[in-house]
DNA sequence: TTACATTGTTCATTTATTTGAACAGTGAGA
DNA sequence: TCTCACTGTTCAAATAAATGAACAATGTAA
């Protein structure tokens, strides 16, 4: 079949898909990096030379039509083909470059996923990186990321995942607080001690196991209070390292905080909380035929960066 | 996956994947309706962008490289898939309408399609049709046509083919030059006789049967000459219709002839001509998983007018 | 209900792309 | 071998597209 009657139109019926993802016109702006005005205009004159109406308007909220919906569903897996095939070309020559977009935890990325991306982005110098800090849940796919980094118990099942390390939550205070308020000796002692609570954890109380048995019977369940919580872990780190209170932290979170003239140390040491923060750090993809090069060199200097302890830079020259 | 990186690079990839069937950049410009220059620049910045060699040029002649057609190769069926889809959307509102590329030889088309077409357009403002006449072979999927009209003996299995009449071929002289030289009444007496070749057939030689009888083994094989050979089938009346001699020709041609103030009759009315011109009228189209309902239509439209008799204009009000 | 913030569209201006003619290079035909 | 027709590329001029501020419309929050 011949295709030709296509060529002034694929770029706007992959616009019409991208708006179909974002469901708005500013956000498909923003996302193929061009302005509102034109997204308008091109989506107008597809509908205008199409002779259907795709898209259905309501000034506040955006819709596809039941046309509209159809041809994007008949088109994206086309258009996944043709991305692919198109990386895939690129990859097979010389060094791999292209754009990776990731996203990750805010307190994560800045703290050790920076500096390492910094290191890797001196050794690929053609490979181009966006990455997006935040701590909203981002749906992959839907919003154009090639790969996101999750503090997880489990990876999703329908992505590609890379496990980057193992970590664990630690209960932490400053020296300077515990000199001032005494260490407890047991989960039960927290009851009368300032705790500071991450907040959209399950609040409000920690459970504990021996180190080491985790599976075993023996758990104790504290309910605990204090006077902050907040869902950001760096801020949660300075208030401990201020010493506000005893708090819950990721271990990774740890060795940065050694590095300021105030330090923490471990409390109950012998005991292990559970379920908090997840348990390993991946690296998620959403699936694919195949996984560009960038993309895999990325994750194979993550890796490598992370299995040498958090926050070490590059992989040496 | 996120494609949103292809959106600047689609109608580029889509020019590759044309440029891939003409080979040529000058064809591909026409074949899109833009300039071969825009057409060099935009295969260009195609292939600095990828960081990959696509195209191998040797100023005479176009050929992909292996990451090219590797490329071409993965994209194509997709393109197709998008381009059936927006076909689909487009045949899911309203009137039929859209471009339809149709080939066609130059006399058929010259005399009877052309008419048939007129009144179709006037039935469907909304269709536009491209007619090329040319009797040269075309290849439909390479040179992008939706539609030829071929005359033949049996439709290509690869092709979706109509039947849109049957044909005969018979042998005519004018009243005229059967005047001055005699009327045969058998196949061997037109050793004695101009006979005038369409150019391109297996010249030389006519077989003749007995009329209702072809498969009979009542043969005769007759050598001819004649002063004239020519590969269009309307010089070649033409020259029947001066007097220049005994030709064979198409019933369909036949009708047309009658208008002018000479005529042409039958000669041999009880033989039958073997093999020469095709025996049916086919409307074929390149295969695809559906029919734009514009080219379904013009189909529609041919049949019911051929059947009336060739030539017959629209299919009324 | 009434502001407010944000959406999608419009229009004059700026920006980028396309165009056509000139050019250099190559393959077919004599 | 040489010629000629035609190829793909280049560059200034012309054309088309993208931009962003202003605008009307609508869902949201007080």
């Amino acid at each position: 079949m011949s295709t030709d009657q296509l060529s002034p139109l694929v770029a706007d019926l992959h616009l019409l898909t991208v708006l179909a993802a974002t469901k708005s016109f500013t956000e498909t702006a923003r996302r193929l990096g061009s302005s509102k005005a034109s997204v308008s205009m091109r989506i107008s004159d597809l509908e205008r030379i199409a002779g259907v109406l795709l898209v259905r308007r309501t000034t506040r909220s955006v819709g596809l039509t039941e046309a509209g919906q159809q041809l994007v569903a008949d088109m994206q897996p086309a258009f996944e083909r043709i991305s692919g095939s198109y990386n895939a070309a690129r990859d097979l020559v010389g060094l791999p470059r292209g754009l990776v977009r990731v996203t990750a935890p805010v307190a994560l990325g800045r703290q050790h996923l920076a500096p390492c991306i910094a290191a890797f982005l001196k050794q690929y110098p053609d490979i181009h990186i966006e990455l997006e800090l935040t701590d909203r849940f981002v749906n992959l796919a839907n919003e154009g990321f090639d790969l996101a980094i999750r503090h997880t118990n489990a990876a999703p099942e329908t992505h590609v995942a890379w496990v980057l390390c193992e970590t664990r939550s630690v209960l932490v205070a400053s020296t300077d607080y515990l000199a001032r308020r005494g260490t407890p000796t047991h989960p039960e002692d927290l009851a009368a001690h300032d705790c500071l609570l991450y907040l959209g954890a399950h609040s409000g109380s920690w459970t504990f196991a021996k180190a080491g048995k985790i599976k075993s019977t023996e758990r104790v369940g504290v309910d605990i209070r204090g006077s902050l919580k907040v869902n950001n872990s760096e801020v949660l780190r300075e208030a401990l390292l201020a010493g506000l209170g005893i708090g819950l932290l990721p271990d990774f979170s740890l060795l940065a905080a050694h590095t300021g003239n105030a330090s923490l140390v471990c409390v109950l040491p012998d005991w292990q909380v559970q379920g908090f923060f997840g348990e390993r750090i991946y690296a998620l993809r959403p699936w694919s035929a195949q996984v560009p090069k960038a993309v895999q060199c990325l994750v194979e200097h993550l890796r490598s960066s992370f299995a040498r302890g958090l926050g070490a830079g590059g992989a040496g020259s």
